[in-house]
DNA sequence: ATGTGTGAATCGATTCACAGCA
DNA sequence: TGCTGTGAATCGATTCACACAT
């Protein structure tokens, strides 16, 4: 699904932290938001219980996962709120700022240069790029949307490290790879196509079909088993 | 992450066919997508290498994700282009038309009212709704924008049996609840929080800032083995 | 000869259950 | 006493490797 790099190339015993397995780096990003509203409404400490049920998981995989992050808790009593988030976000690699440029300045990329989701915490939407001349140089969301011609110059020039792709299917193949030629090596893609990427670049999929696929799927089972139940309680009769 | 219904009250022997595992049922939507693009080239046989190479598997996770469907490949040959897409289309319940509504008339409402990904396989958007007075009536994608007052109305008139809910945070679970009152069991939501529903209710979420921010972790990690490495190198001489 | 279909082996993720500490 | 941190058990997903069909 992703690129990652087990124990990339230069990875030695050096490297700072044990890797946290992937499906738990997934579930911190939802304790931190949870933490975040807890830190708001000025709750001071947490159960694994209590933050487990805001986060819709099992106070026992709560605790699994956060103790991949070290041991923060404190037994009998629960977890600081400030100190839990702060672990999590420093962890996670939002204690610097990112820069983030949106390839793509259509329907979709438009939204996203819009949404307040990214410029919220850590990212800085920093370019925007299309590839139409009647696009280019209009302003987007504060930004004047520059040609996808000039991507490597202004990447460089605006501190850009990572990239969300917004472009139709034909293109993304073609723009990820200038963007991987670019140096740019983290990638959100939300075109429905497999991305090819060389090794240590990372690619994410954001994919509305797949997922109102996946519903469908389920929505049918849970049609036939009405049925199925149906026919079964008319011939019961 | 999303709730199901592992053998559900009503599912009993009868249920056609076994429950294909979530993460084949994910990949299979991958597939099919590759599939129809070979279709659209014309190719009438894939070799399981082949396919998966497309989807950027491996060939025996292929085979065993199509196995879950029954046996429709010829050994020594392999699947035919045509049959392969039908039976998957057909197992994920793609045979029927499914009628979407979109909540929520904002920024990414709109762009995904003007996403030609839905509209393109089997998704039918029927109808698109705002809570805000100023937006109701006005049309987006040649749909009339409805007022989520009338949600219960509007949804059975226009026989919508699946929801994208594209509304903010802090309104996201109040709108839910309407949702599942009115039927609806079926929801894609892109608002960052973690919505509770009764079971039987299936939801899937799209989650831009958590993808981002799993991007961030790798990207610092890869930052940090680099500096690392330059640092050896540097003690080395 | 070739490539599918699938048991057996492996690997990772989740849950259980309890020892250990405040 | 109460709740964390974590080995051990379980469950699911992936990969291996080969028997079998064409």
């Amino acid at each position: 699904m992703t690129t990652h790099d087990p124990s990339g190339p230069a990875a030695g015993p050096e490297t700072r932290g044990r890797a946290i397995p992937p499906a738990s780096v997934a579930r911190l990003t939802i304790y931190l938001r949870a933490l975040n509203s807890l830190l708001a409404e000025g709750v001071e400490r947490v159960s694994s219980e209590e933050l487990a049920e805001a986060a819709g998981v099992k106070s026992a995989m709560l605790r699994k996962d956060l103790s991949y992050l070290g041991s923060y808790g404190t037994r009998g009593v629960g977890y600081e709120v400030q100190l839990l988030t702060r672990t999590i976000a420093a962890r996670l690699g939002l204690t610097q700022e990112w820069r983030v440029a949106i390839v793509g300045a259509g329907n979709l990329g438009r939204a996203l240069a819009g949404y307040s989701g990214f410029t919220t915490r850590g990212f800085e939407v920093a370019a925007i790029f299309d590839a139409d001349p009647a696009v280019i140089g209009s302003e987007v969301g504060g930004l004047k949307v520059s040609a996808v011609m000039d991507l490597e110059k202004v990447l460089a020039r605006t501190g850009v490290n990572m990239v969300v792709l917004a472009v139709p299917a034909r293109s993304a193949q073609e723009l990820c790879d200038e963007l991987v030629a670019a140096g740019v090596r983290s990638i959100l893609s939300f075109a429905p196509v497999v991305l090819q990427v060389p090794p240590g670049v990372e690619v994410r999929k954001v994919d509305m079909a797949t997922e109102l696929q996946i519903l469908a799927y389920h929505a049918q089972r849970a049609q036939e088993s009405e049925q199925s139940s149906q026919s079964r309680a008319r011939s019961a009769r």
